[in-house]
DNA sequence: AGTCACTTGTGAATGCGTTCACAAAATCGC
DNA sequence: GCGATTTTGTGAACGCATTCACAAGTGACT
């Protein structure tokens, strides 16, 4: 049925679903206030809250866009945007005017505008510094992966818990030991830590981050992270992912799907 | 939003059975309620549409619950394993209620009918065979990456299109050139295909998935994929999940901020 | 200028998912 | 047996997200 899953989720999921992003608020009905100007400012709207599965999909369409700009399009519409990132056109038309008004009626939207307004409210203007925390197997993987620093990250810092692993130089980086997170975090500014350890360590260094004032964490680790509020948390589980599959995947075989209705 | 509990440090850590969490009550009562059940009509629910996020969530609900198994726990409370899963524990209740009926009321859940319940929802009594295509520095990862194999699943192949890396032995299986991809998929039943290949390779990849009857599909790489209606795509993808953290570490940074309260 | 074809931006409608709140079990103590 | 206590299961309320549908703006062409 579904061709896409978002994340949910989770995303989400988890994901939100998928996940999610766990943030804490002070729970009451939208805390927008902030400085509360008047009306002047029209390119307000590009700061206020954006709904959260937006800024998921805002990322899909940067994708896409570079895409497009690599190949000269220099002009796509509402409709021709939204079919390369699998989305429904009218639901990205209002991901968009949330940023503003940047389409021309008629015509569509420029493709560098609405780059550079992406980027702008992602906040990939500044790369921020990344901690990778766990070279193990995975962590490996990642730090070697050049996805991540394509676009507005850069990872500073490895670091894992084996004294054997400290000193190996991956990607141009020295691993150093675990404990020396604090430290290393004041000295290149980490914004943001990448948990790629056991499960059972992940909460231990998960803390470890908080206390040291990131709040903003990425987690491989298949644990559940408990954290303060403020800090927010993305979970990247593979396992679960191919759990989700698997439910799917049953329900296709299983009588009373969908091409069957039992009298 | 999501209600996460602050830094409560004696939650449900794995390695602290500080107390707390850790109940050994008798499992007496009714304990076979499973094969007599007692309203005649709970077999039927377990067949039924499930919602999404709470397919997503049961894979976390899961996991916990084998941590609570290890630890020795046999009876855990909604209230608990909410805490412990990081959901609200009224939102658990809904889920595991479109399982059937599988608690009792004043005492709680038996963890152990619990995972059984859930693995067989999940359609995880069987083990699914997976095909990994591209063995490149993620893929790599992700072959000798435990957290697979661990439940329900079982890598039955590797795939890469570059000649060089044929042949070649990871994690006890040795590459296959991706021509192979059908010859694989009929030989071994493969029910999901991982792709971690290179952006431009992966609808290609994808496309002959889908070709030869595979209906789930896991996404690590970064594109946008289209598939025909009955194939479930998921897609794990980094760099969006860094960029959905910048948004919110930029966002705090700005006045308005969620500290921002002061009158 | 006027018409036409096209596309954005957005109110309204709809759907989905979460949370609340409480009645209905179940156990325990007496 | 009965009331106190606990906890499930669920109807109802709520809030967020998606989709629909259309008025309003734009350019092209005559």
């Amino acid at each position: 049925m579904t061709d896409q899953h978002p994340s949910t989720p989770d995303e989400a999921l988890p994901g939100e679903p998928s996940g999610g992003v766990r943030r804490a608020r002070a729970a009451l009905g939208r805390a927008v206030r902030s400085t509360l100007p008047g009306r002047g400012e029209a390119r307000r709207a590009e700061e206020r809250t954006l709904p959260e599965a937006t800024v998921a999909r805002l990322a899909v369409y940067l994708r896409v866009l570079s895409v497009l700009a690599e190949q000269g399009v220099t002009t796509v519409s509402s409709e021709e945007l939204a079919a390369a990132a699998g989305v429904n056109s009218a639901n990205l038309r209002k991901d968009l005017s949330h940023l503003g008004s940047y389409g021309t009626r008629g015509v569509g939207y420029e493709v560098a505008v609405l780059v550079d307004r992406i980027e702008g409210t992602l906040g990939l203007t500044r790369r921020l510094a990344v901690a990778l925390i766990g070279v193990g197997n995975l962590g490996h993987a990642l730090a070697g992966y050049g996805g991540f620093a394509t676009r507005g990250f850069h990872i500073a810092a490895l670091l894992d818990a084996d004294p054997a692993r400290v000193g190996e130089r991956i990607a141009g980086l020295t691993v150093r030991h675990s404990d020396e997170l604090p430290a290393v975090i004041r000295e290149l500014d980490i914004a943001i830590g990448v948990i790629a350890t056991p499960a059972h360590a992940a909460q231990d260094v998960c803390d470890q981050l908080v206390a040291c004032g990131v709040t903003s964490i990425l987690n491989f680790a298949p644990a559940v992270l408990a954290v303060p509020d403020g800090v927010d948390v993305r979970k990247v589980d593979l396992a679960i992912e191919l759990q989700i599959l698997s439910f799917h995947e049953q329900r296709k075989l299983r009588p009373g799907g969908p091409l069957e209705d039992v009298g």
